[in-house]
DNA sequence: TGAATATATGAACAATTGCTCATATATGGA
DNA sequence: TCCATATATGAGCAATTGTTCATATATTCA
């Protein structure tokens, strides 16, 4: 067996749990619904209702989505008024989104 | 309703299929076989025999996950002796893995 | 405080997914 | 041509996922 594969194969065997991390991410990338959410909020910051208006799903489906986008630190939260808005955690989230445009449109 | 954001949700509307095509790549990448296989491709071509080694995955395993690849296009192959090897179709993908590395490890 | 409203949650269900096991297919080389 | 080997494939199954429906929770504001 070639020395540099073997060595490749001993670095991905060694971080398991760091491909189960990253595909984890992506998995969360991987539903139409959250990216589209994720998208949404990339343009602005919105509160359930309006996510939920805007692109035409249910509420309680959004916030079960909302919930999986926070416990993976995806998007946080603040109140305002009666409204909870939502927002993107941080700018890299934007970044992976328009990695995986670009693929498509290439 | 604010006029910018009404845009947004017209944007995504009309590019529903979009959305359907980007989710499903980050699909792929959404399970830790298939990324350790494109990770692994990224590295170094490698036939079917080799990565199921390499990554103590099952050969029907593997190949069934090659099959999932190679549908979306995201590797290419060519026989070499009795072996067909398996390779990355661009290097974008490799861009789209980083991205998501990075994020992980913030 | 009480009603109205916004959001969250749980159970249930259908659909999808990734694996295994068995076996088919196809190619190279003797 | 025939055998050995490499890869592909299909059925079946358990696990996971995303939605809906019903309802709970919580906060604002009158």
């Amino acid at each position: 067996m070639d020395n540099s594969i073997s060595r490749i194969q001993g670095a991905i065997t060694r971080n398991s749990e760091l491909f189960e991390e990253v595909s984890d991410l992506f998995k969360i990338f991987g539903d139409s619904s959250r990216l589209k959410i994720l998208c949404a909020l990339t343009q602005s910051d919105m509160c359930v209702s309006e996510i939920s208006e805007f692109l035409s799903i249910t509420q309680s489906a959004v916030s079960h989505q909302l919930r999986i986008l926070k416990t993976s630190n995806l998007v946080k939260t603040r109140r305002v008024g009666k409204n909870i808005i939502y927002s993107l955690a941080d700018q890299h989230i934007k970044t992976i989104i328009d990695c995986g445009m670009e693929h498509v449109s290439e």
